[in-house]
DNA sequence: TCCCCGAATGGACGATTGTCCATTTTTGCC
DNA sequence: GGCAAAAATGGACAATCGTCCATTCGGGGA
């Protein structure tokens, strides 16, 4: 055998991942429309009945792929989150570069990201992932606006600028998607970041959270 | 014959525009993938030579069905920017609230416009449909802006503006797509106007365009 | 070395897809 | 009312879909 260090359940792990990332490509490359069984299979070098005897169904692969895709944009963003400075404002801009950054915004990522979150709308299965991945990024941004809201300023601003903030980096996703080569990460984060500074100017300035 | 008022080239049109609006609705209701010939005749009412001898194919049908949804959609813009008052800001005001307005953000079209819209990025027809519809979106923004940024400002403020407004409304668009019922126009608007009036505060207000 | 059992294979299967056309129905005109 | 042409029908067709299983493969334990 080839691998020989591997125990068996290593292989069959690898297999199984094989399949993921076979179904990942594909529904990046095709789309989820065309991704069918033989699709994945030729991509992943497997036989046909590895789908049946790992997952149980097409169904449930594609599902484990949303799963990994999944895992796999919140463990960017939160090490990103993590390795932000003190405050809120910082909290926030760090967030922001790691939405924006070519880890998380890049042609497969965002190409699978569309494609289920697009299923979502017909597949209760989807939507309680894309939901899950919406509500937690909301739910973060609001508490930190909250932090670098004036006190004298209603609570409402930190919630009107956790949705501002959110929906204009989604929407620069959307641009991203469509116009990848036209797109400058650059340029996106000043926008983003002459709204903040407009409507926080003592939290924010063009390149993110002030003083840092 | 039933419809004795019709001329023959009418009711042909009927039949085009049943097979057009059926694809629509199926589209809307259960996607894209699952939009077969079958799903769409039975809809229509109709026969299942009829796309063939309408359209040729089921391809042909659905760009004809996104070309249709397109043109309603300017349709609707066009007439609001056509009843806005004079001047830039209130121009882009009317574009805002008629892209938030229930005519142009409804369940239906909002379904239609991403299912297409996600299927774009695998297919270069569609691609252009959508392509269309956001450039000349951003190329009226843009001269918009230009007219409402104070003479001493740099003209990339209004390029940013531009973007900026594109990409939240986009963003918001999408919020209710996932979250229709949750979605609460007047307070997208208002966030909107917020960071709008924030950035040209002599020419917007919460509401819209000022003085109006 | 042989055996065993899980891993992996790939073909068979019925269901469903989109296309196409022989046939029937309806229309406008004389 | 009859006739040619257009419109509409719906079943046949090959191709492809996802599922499933009889079979083969391969490596660790006896």
């Amino acid at each position: 055998m080839l691998l020989s260090s591997y125990t068996m359940s290593e292989r069959t792990s690898d297999n199984r991942l094989a399949l993921i990332e076979a179904a990942l490509t594909s529904i990046a490359e095709i789309g989820l429309i065309r991704t069918s069984v033989t699709e994945i299979i030729d991509r992943a070098g497997l036989s046909r009945g590895m789908i049946h005897l790992h997952f149980g169904g097409k169904d449930a692969l594609i599902i484990a792929a949303a799963e990994h895709a999944n895992a796999q944009y919140y463990q960017i963003l939160e090490r990103d989150m993590a390795a932000a400075p003190d405050g809120a404002a910082a909290r926030i801009a760090a967030m922001i570069h790691s939405d924006l950054s070519a880890e998380t915004l890049n042609p497969r990522s965002v190409a699978i990201w569309y494609e289920l979150r697009g299923a979502a709308r017909t597949n209760a299965t989807f939507a309680a992932y894309s939901d899950t991945r919406d509500i937690r990024l909301r739910r973060v941004m609001e508490a930190a606006f909250s932090g670098v809201s004036p006190a004298d300023t209603p609570q409402s601003l930190a919630q009107e600028a956790a949705i501002a903030t959110i929906s204009m980096v989604e929407g620069m996703w959307t641009d991203y998607m469509l116009h990848p080569e036209n797109f400058d990460r650059a340029f996106a984060a000043r926008i983003v970041f002459r709204m903040l500074s407009s409507l926080f100017p003592e939290a924010f300035d063009l390149n993110g959270a002030r003083g840092l």
